[in-house]
DNA sequence: ACGCATTTTCCTGATT
DNA sequence: AAATCAGGAAAATGCG
């Protein structure tokens, strides 16, 4: 017995020393500067059966034990993965436990049902090959899965990264600084920087007997105030995957995943982003929209802000004022020429552009914009009802009245945008539409009470017999 | 193809 | 000071 468990310990754990070699600690500049942007790259083709939403390309990178701590996960990622994730099981029992912590059984269990998934020739993929342990599996490199599996290890490397995305949610709190401070007063690229760190995401050391690798032991040591807003970039070692894609001619951004990563958990190197940099075509921001919470390992390439830069370089639209910008290190297409000052974005929202291939590995579909059911206020209502976000993020402040109050606002936008595959929704604009029903009567104005809106005579079927 | 409905995005200004 | 509210403007998107 006690051998059978040891077996199966040494099966499910990884070599720890292995695990921290994989590691290199960046320093908190690395960490904290933009990234470039991410060359767009499809998800696997289907989320899994009777998952909540689309795709939503994440990645988590470690995290700091101390910031682990401090704040719990969002309900959003939290439903959302445990949705997803946990909805995938079979009889392998694989998705019962981070991809970090599986045995070579769940790898397995993983393969056969990304074979079926994905509607792999299972000829063609040996799994004897990927003999591996969860762990292990989560280092690969996207060539290492080539290697592994010539023509197919593509999709695998993705897949991986899809239930990874799935996964993070399960095992990852929020680190503290992606509550950071509120920062209108910061610099736009402070700012900008600021949001990039809030989009890094992070994976908790999934296995529980495995000590926390703390990389940044003070995750608190960067700040707003460290960085001199006019040398944003001066320093900046831009790390991409060896495996960047050139010249990305997926550009779904809306199915995006993880294309930057060469493995889940593996930096990348400053030589291959310049080899590849250059290559790079960008897309408007609306279009990269994925990446903002699409960042994976530290050696990935998110792109929300820096891609706003780019575009300020490449487009007379969708650009910011009072932007500064100076990127010594980033290839010359890249920089904004001294003295140009961007034009102001033209108002209303940024056009859109859409070029879809790699079709087979796309799940793809943006969140329908008014297919029924799919209202914003039918998906208040329904977060009302939902014992799992009632109270916590929405609660009734008069149930018989109709009137409710957005107990974490940007944690419903967040889990609106993500419905609507759309990670760049916010509060803020979520009210906008929230304010349109005012005159449909689908809500009535609560005056003096900020966050609480109440149902209004069009609103149907939130009453408790309805 | 077109118009419409429903957002989404951005904005300016006001209020809390 | 920051968050939120208000609502205009324009564009995106899906549907009939």
């Amino acid at each position: 017995m006690a051998e059978a468990l040891q077996q199966a310990i040494d099966d499910t754990t990884l070599d720890l020393g292995q695990f921290l070699s994989n590691f290199p600690i960046p320093t908190p500049t690395q960490f904290a500067i933009p990234q470039p942007p991410e060359a767009v790259f499809p998800t696997p083709p289907t989320t899994p059966p009777n998952s909540m939403s689309g795709t939503w390309g994440h990645i988590k990178t470690e995290m700091p034990s101390s910031c682990a701590m401090q704040n719990e996960p969002s309900f959003t990622e939290l439903q959302m993965a445990q949705s997803n994730y946990m909805s995938i099981q079979n009889q392998f029992n694989w998705c019962s436990s981070h991809p970090m912590n599986w045995s070579y059984t769940q790898v397995r269990g993983f393969l056969t049902w990304a074979v079926a998934e994905y509607e792999l020739p299972p000829h063609e993929i040996n799994f004897e090959h990927f003999r591996v342990n969860g762990a292990k599996l989560c280092m690969m490199s996207r060539e290492e899965f080539s290697l592994l599996c010539p023509n197919y290890g593509d999709i695998l490397y993705l897949s991986i990264g899809k239930v990874l995305e799935e996964a993070q949610y399960l095992y990852d709190p929020t680190p503290a600084f992606c509550e950071g401070p509120s920062d209108t007063t910061m610099s736009e690229s402070v700012r900008a920087m600021h949001e990039e760190m809030m989009n890094m995401e992070f994976i908790q050391a999934p296995v529980d007997d495995l000590p926390m690798v703390d990389l940044f032991p003070d995750c608190g040591g960067i700040t707003a105030d460290d960085i001199d807003v006019n040398d944003k970039f001066d320093d900046v070692n831009v790390e991409l995957p060896s495996d960047f894609p050139p010249s990305p001619t997926s550009t779904d951004s809306y199915s995006s995943m993880s294309p930057g990563r060469t493995s889940p958990y593996s930096f990348g190197s400053e030589s291959d982003c310049d080899q590849t940099l250059g290559n790079l075509s960008f897309m408007p921001r609306y279009e990269t929209s994925d990446g903002d919470s699409d960042h994976d390992s530290c050696g990935s390439s998110p792109h929300g802000s820096y891609s706003d830069e780019l575009h300020m370089y490449d487009s007379d639209k969708d650009v910011k004022p009072t932007m500064d910008f100076s990127v010594k290190n980033a290839p010359i297409n890249m920089k904004i020429k001294p003295g140009v000052v961007p034009e102001r974005r033209a108002r209303g929202r940024p056009r859109k552009v859409r070029t879809v291939t790699e079709e087979m590995l796309t799940t793809g579909k943006r969140g329908r914009q008014h297919s029924k059911g799919n209202h914003l206020w039918e998906f208040v209502r329904d977060l009302l009802k939902n014992p799992s976000t009632n109270p916590k993020v929405i609660k009734w402040e008069d149930r018989r009245d109709g009137i409710f109050r957005f107990v974490q606002s940007e944690a419903v936008a967040n889990m609106w945008g993500r419905k609507k595959n759309n990670p760049n929704m916010t509060y803020e604009k979520l009210s906008r539409a929230m304010r349109y029903y005012y005159k449909r009567h689908i809500l009535e104005r609560v005056d003096g009470k900020r966050l609480v809106y109440r149902f209004g005579t069009e609103a149907k079927g939130w009453r408790e017999n309805e």
